[in-house]
DNA sequence: CTAGATGTTAAGGT
DNA sequence: CACCTTAACATCTA
């Protein structure tokens, strides 16, 4: 699930469920996802802690705390959060563990392990050391038309690049190139600046839509790909049979009739 | 049983 | 340096 859209859904929900509430105490259940930090020191240092604020940067959740730093969540493949009550049952998959002083709880839930979490002591100088790039809907268009513009190779690898832009990933990118007609592998410096600033603005309707509608791909316009987006079906367009593919690494759907 | 899945990253190559 | 491809990670489902 998690890409940008999702991580802000992701972010509303830890605003509801976390903001606001003292951490009693963590639970780190899978130390594998442990990034920069040691258990100990993801423990210790949120233990008392209020959180106090909520911040997303592309794919990765921050949950500042009251007197310092922030913890991190970064959501990989399979990632979520579920909020719990002492009541119910702990959900599987549950890596790391908020129990707060009012007995509600929080899960970061990762079946497949491929997400992360830790203590950061600063959010912007974590983002630096991962040396991210701008948020995909933060961007203004003038930063997005420079560094579109100093970027070579295919253009679904540069919007999937998170050191290039953070957020999109391979079902946005898919969507976006379909909405702005561009072939996948089409190089960026084929691509003028008016047409540039198209993919600009497809961008952010696409994922300020995608939060819109929470996700839910059965709600989007049924002339996106993305509620199509399955082997053998035609394109919503044209009706031509969509073109499966890897490019950047990643399946592509496409269609080779209206994308050039 | 096998292949493939929304992400990231290391390794090796051009 | 900037870019490319491939494989690997862990686990489940079609």
């Amino acid at each position: 699930m998690p890409e940008l859209p999702d991580v802000e859904i992701f972010r509303r929900f830890l605003e509801r469920h976390g903001v606001g509430k003292t951490i009693d105490r963590m639970e780190v259940r899978a130390p594998g996802l442990l990034i920069d930090t040691t258990r100990r020191k993801l423990e210790k240092r949120a233990a008392g802690r209020r959180i106090a604020a909520t911040r997303r940067h592309g794919k990765n959740l921050f949950a500042a705390l009251d007197e310092g730093g922030a913890i991190l969540l970064h959501f990989g493949m399979t990632g979520e959060l579920s909020a719990w009550g002492p009541l119910e049952e702990e959900p599987r998959w549950t890596r790391l563990l908020f129990r707060f002083t009012d007995g509600s709880r929080l899960s970061f839930v990762d079946m497949r392990k491929f997400g992360f979490f830790g203590f950061v002591d600063s959010i912007d100088g974590y983002l630096a050391d991962r040396s991210l790039g701008p948020d995909a809907l933060a961007i203004e268009r003038r930063e997005w038309l420079e560094r579109s513009g100093r970027r070579r190779g295919a253009i679904k690898a540069a919007l999937l690049d998170q050191s290039f832009l953070a957020g999109v990933g391979n079902l946005y990118a898919d969507e976006i190139l379909f909405q702005a007609k561009i072939h996948p592998a089409r190089s960026l410096e084929s691509l003028t600046p008016k047409v540039r600033a198209r993919v600009f603005s497809i961008m952010k309707r696409v994922l300020q839509k995608g939060i819109d509608v929470e996700v839910d791909f059965n709600r989007l316009p049924r002339r996106w790909l993305l509620p199509n987006r399955e082997k053998g079906h035609p394109c919503p367009r044209c009706g031509a049979a969509l073109t499966v593919a890897t490019i950047a690494g990643r399946t592509t759907y496409f269609c080779e009739r209206e994308q050039r």
